[in-house]
DNA sequence: TTGATAGTTCGATAATATTCGAACAATAGC
DNA sequence: GCTATTGTTCGAATATTATCGAACTATCAA
C-alpha cells in the first residue's frame, strides 16, 4: 500500500486537532493508543467496518494525531506524542487524563 | 429574555467541549473572552449576522464553556474557567496558550 | 405607548461528515 | 501463480452543522 503524508509539527492546527478528537470512536481510538503504544486498524475497530475505521484514522492522521506506517499488510499507528507535545503543550495530556 | 440553562460540572463532556471550540469562530469567541474577561453577543460578532452568533454562543453555552447573563437588554459572556479547569484541568489552559 | 436596541427562535438552504458496502491494492505464504 | 489478510478508495445514502433572513421577545428610555 501506499504511503501517507503525515503534516509536519508546523502545520498542525489546534482547531483540526480538537476536531479530530471531538468524536468519540476517534477520541476513544486515541485513548486506547495511549494505553498500548502502538496497533493496528484492525485491533481497534470495536467491531465497526473496515471502511468506517480507515476513513476514522485518516482524519487522525491528517489533523497530525496519529502517525501510520506500513508493516506488512497491516498498518501500526501510533501516537504523534512528541509533536502533538510540541505543538501544543498539555493539549494530549489534558484530554489524556479525563476518566472514561 | 429567558434565562439560559448551563450544564453543571458533573455533566461536561470532554468530547462536546472539543467539538464546540473546533470551530474557528467559536475558538475566536473564546479567546477574546479570556482576554477581556466578559463581552456582550454584539461586541464578538466581527461583522457575522446575528442569528449565526447566536448559534454559535449557544453551543458554547450548552458544551458548558460560556456563562451567559441578562444585562438589561444585552447578555452578558464569561468563560466558565473554574467550571472547565475542575472538569478538565490544564485544556482550555493549553488550548488558550496556542499563538494566533 | 412608541421606538430603539439586543438577542433568540424559526425555517430553509447549503455545506460537511458519517456510515458502510463493494471494488481495489499491496503484501505474505503456499 | 493463487489465495487469504489488511486496509484503502469510491460512491451513495444519511445525518449533522453552519449560515442567514425574517419574525419574534424582552428591556430600556423618552
Amino acid at each position: 500500500m501506499r504511503q501517507f503524508r503525515h503534516p509536519s509539527v508546523s502545520e498542525l492546527q489546534v482547531a483540526s486537532v480538537l476536531y479530530a478528537l471531538s468524536d468519540p470512536v476517534r477520541l476513544s481510538i486515541v485513548r486506547q493508543l495511549a494505553r498500548e503504544g502502538e496497533a493496528t486498524c484492525a485491533a481497534l475497530d470495536g467491531g465497526r467496518p473496515k471502511s468506517s475505521m480507515s476513513h476514522h484514522f485518516r482524519v487522525l492522521r491528517e489533523s497530525g494525531i496519529v502517525h501510520t506506517r506500513n508493516d506488512g499488510t497491516s498498518h501500526m499507528n501510533t501516537l504523534r506524542r512528541d509533536d502533538l507535545d510540541s505543538a501544543f503543550p498539555g493539549l494530549l495530556g489534558a484530554i489524556l487524563s479525563v476518566p472514561r
